[in-house]
DNA sequence: TTTT
DNA sequence: TTTT
């Protein structure tokens, strides 16, 4: 009935963007957030949460953020399952993003990061790419599918597959 | 940096209390929580979220709270991992709930539920359990251990390793 | 940049459905949220928090909400500022909802309220009236205007004002 | 029932801090969040939030927060109401905040700002002031009085009306 | 393994 | 497998 999810961390890896076979963008990073308390040992942890986003969004996450980055996330829990390769069922659990702002444009660190990145252009005024003006919903509908299980090889599903 | 999760669904069956072998309480239910859209096929998906709660809120939901029952929840996301049997690490995402609603009492249902249940007070006014004058933070502070893994056996977890 | 509010609690009376001189639908009601804790006294307080619903959202509210039902409401913080009759500056803080839940139907409660209401449909299984595959953008865009200071006179605003 | 407010935005101001009569602490400041689309003549809009912030959260903020700075703040809607010198019933809307991050540290931007501030030294790892392993609750319990209406005179409220 |  |  009601889903929703605020998240604010720092990407622990460059973004991942691939495109299902029928163009639909998808962009997918982790984010590192770090506990409100620190463990019996004294250390400080934290939480690494997989993020999703989808067609425009997804292009401009992979365009803006980078490994590292401060990143507030808004979105919803999505758990999908999928039998794995023994036949057994595995579950995943994702925030499936709508709203993502960037915290820290590159200027504001110190610029150096592992994916090297070069040109990047200062982020738009509103990040969260679909939302707003721009005639598009900028609620990523579904994703029922796992885009990335397969590790590289070409996803199969089609554009009939997906919800939107 | 922040983490912060709120869901409205109906529990998929009746939550189960457990206590560490020191006597903390912790109860773990989950919640299916309807997708705001149809899947391709036209049919009404839901996610199936599992929430885990502990201390004085773990024993107010599990006094409270019954299969079917439409209920709020408040918390952050935890993910946990572990190594399987079979040497495999194993990640496990939930809900570590510290503000619980009870959007329905028990006499505004149909009152049957596959748990008998029988005699079920009033839930308390402020089913939050924790949070308020009631002197207890109300924030469930970590559980980086799993309660639930054990399925039944008894839980090997010592004080010590709860960082309250 | 990021601007967020959840909220769930019972309607102080019966929503306001005004129309817009060209037609817009804009719905207003008021939610009584009860605190987390008691007053110096002992007695537990509300706070009263204006909502504002747009267009096809605020139609749905028109249609099923009712004065004592509890509702989930998601959207986020509009604070606007008009100059009163006294050429005084009047700041007025709304909830701009996009999302409603109605999480009691007719027949879960008594059924009797002061507007009388007589015929109630149940409410659709998504309440949220605009976001999904509606088609419709789902987010209440702006309105800074204010729809409700006219008292029952007719609002002089045109669509062009409107930012969407 | 449930009242949650997440907002990320940027002070107006340096934040100003009181002290009841009873040495309680209060830090109040007003976040810009800019609104996720433009009005009609096409200008990016802004809300102007207040927020207020109680006990050691409030000392904290005072301590590391200056005008302009990107903050990350939780917590409730509170409206009060008092009546004016005429009269006149006038209500308050403020974000009562029990958790607040801090977004950039001071080095992270040109470091200048209006109110001077020389010597700022780094934020905690947890800003949140209260939450976590403290012993304190970090939720800001109530405040259903106006410690800012009396404009910099003392605030005539006895420990006896704080509900902590 | 799932709720209405 | 993890970020500062």
């Amino acid at each position: 009935m009601l889903n929703r999810v605020i998240l604010i961390g720092r990407l622990t890896r460059d973004p991942e963007l691939r495109y299902t076979p029928q163009g639909v963008a998808v962009t997918q990073f982790t984010l590192a957030v770090d506990r409100p308390f620190t463990s019996q040992g004294g250390e400080r942890e934290a939480d690494f949460i997989p993020v999703v986003t989808w067609r425009q969004l997804a292009e401009t996450c992979a365009n803006y953020l980078r490994k590292g980055r401060l990143t507030a996330v808004e979105g919803r829990i999505q758990v999908r399952n999928y039998e794995n390769n023994e036949g057994k069922r595995v579950y995943v659990t994702e925030v499936i993003a709508d709203n993502v702002r960037f915290l820290e444009s590159s200027q504001s660190r110190e610029s150096g990061n592992a994916s090297g990145g070069g040109d990047m252009p200062e982020p738009p005024a509103y990040g969260g790419g679909g939302r707003g003006n721009s005639g598009n919903s900028g609620f990523s509908r579904n994703n029922n599918q796992d885009p990335f299980s397969g590790d590289g090889k070409p996803i199969d599903i089609s554009d009939d597959d997906l919800p939107f």
